[in-house]
DNA sequence: ATCAAATTGAACCAGCGAGTTCAATCGACG
DNA sequence: CGTCGATTGAACTCGCTGGTTCAATTTGAT
């Protein structure tokens, strides 16, 4: 059996990898990114990349892969916040949107949506996938959450499916409009701004009486 | 000078290649896609492409802007009818929200999407000109007729911006959840009830009183 | 008919990058 | 120290595609 050490070697360096691979993905596009660069990203020789993982496609799904799951579980962990919620709900509800915003607003997430979107016409599975794991899983969580608070009274009835998809629209929507890609990022006052707008429109729709 | 005839001739070839060139851009992306495959398309000879369009980044962005032009004057088309609202106002914006959700999810404005987002690492002005004829076009024209309907006091006082980002947010938002890409278009049932929802919370939120 | 411009098909060049091979090197472990 | 496996760098093959050239042909106007 291989050593710790050792093992711990090759996991670090296939990690470097992917993480290598993703950036570089991100900053090129598929085709235009070379193995090349990306095992010089990954301080890697050549041969290297292709002994963790056989293919450029094999490399670009499991980077993509990665990245959409770390998405995934930080925006499950900020739903979650909706488990317990206080006496005011609209501070709650304005915590969960701004923290959502940045994570949906952040450097990964978004060339995950650009590089899924981009090559959905050569990888169409890859696509189903990466909104399984970040829209939907999202979408259910929160609507998991909505339905209780609806239950409670906190909300007036509605269907909490589409009670979720326009929260997390209100937020999104006027998001990305905000966000010029690749130049200044949206600042976190503006985010605050926009999470705030979007709490306040979603309580004027769906508060009890 | 040429006579109007074989100036309509040539005319007539150029769009055809325009059209070509974007619909093999839209299904294998820039980079897969050869200029022999879209001069077939066009029922054309390769040299001729080049004649008419030097470079095959030159196409690519002749091919993208022609496309969001017409799918901006179709956009400002459906707003305009909020000029003259009837006595009805959810009926008329429940017909404008449909029209604006079948346009915004037709075929080629889906491409348009994917297109310009995918390559906005190589083309980063292309992003920003289609933006500027699709969303922001959309969005001022839209925040227009929403100042007006508040000062007619059809609406609450409100930000005639941010209620048109919510709107469309609202409408956009629910639709992508639903299309997936590729596959079957979403129903026009399907397109009213998300239109629908997305009216009735916007007048939850913006109703006077 | 005739002339000029546009079009065509085919061949050709050049560059680039995926993927492979291989000898040299490194690093852990006994 | 010696061994074995992983890593490295460099060179190489190979296919593909953008872009060009050119002679032959078509098209359409006069």
């Amino acid at each position: 059996m291989v050593t710790a050490t050792s093992a711990r070697g090759r996991i670090d360096k296939r990690q470097a990898i992917l993480e290598a691979a993703f950036t570089v993905f991100a900053r090129r596009g598929y085709d235009q990114a070379c193995v090349q660069e990306i095992a010089e990203e990954a301080g890697v020789a050549k041969p290297t990349v292709y002994n963790h993982l056989t293919d450029k496609e094999n490399l670009f799904r499991h980077a993509v892969l990665a990245v959409a799951d770390r998405v995934m579980a930080e925006n499950l962990g900020v739903v979650e916040r909706l488990r317990e919620p206080g006496d005011d709900l609209r501070a709650v509800l304005e915590d969960v949107a701004y923290r959502l915003s940045r994570v949906c607003s952040s450097e990964q997430a978004r060339a995950l949506r650009s590089l899924a979107y981009g090559h959905a016409g050569r990888f169409p599975d890859l696509i189903d996938v990466v909104r399984e794991r970040t829209s939907h899983r999202l979408r259910e969580a929160l609507a998991d959450r909505l339905a209780r608070l609806s239950l409670a009274e906190r909300l007036r009835p509605c269907d909490p499916a589409v009670a979720a998809d326009q929260f997390l629209a209100l937020l999104t929507g006027p998001m990305e409009v905000r966000s010029h890609p690749g130049v200044h990022k949206v600042s976190a006052a503006d985010t605050r701004v926009v999470a705030n707008a979007a709490v306040d429109t979603f309580l004027r729709a769906y508060k009890p009486d």
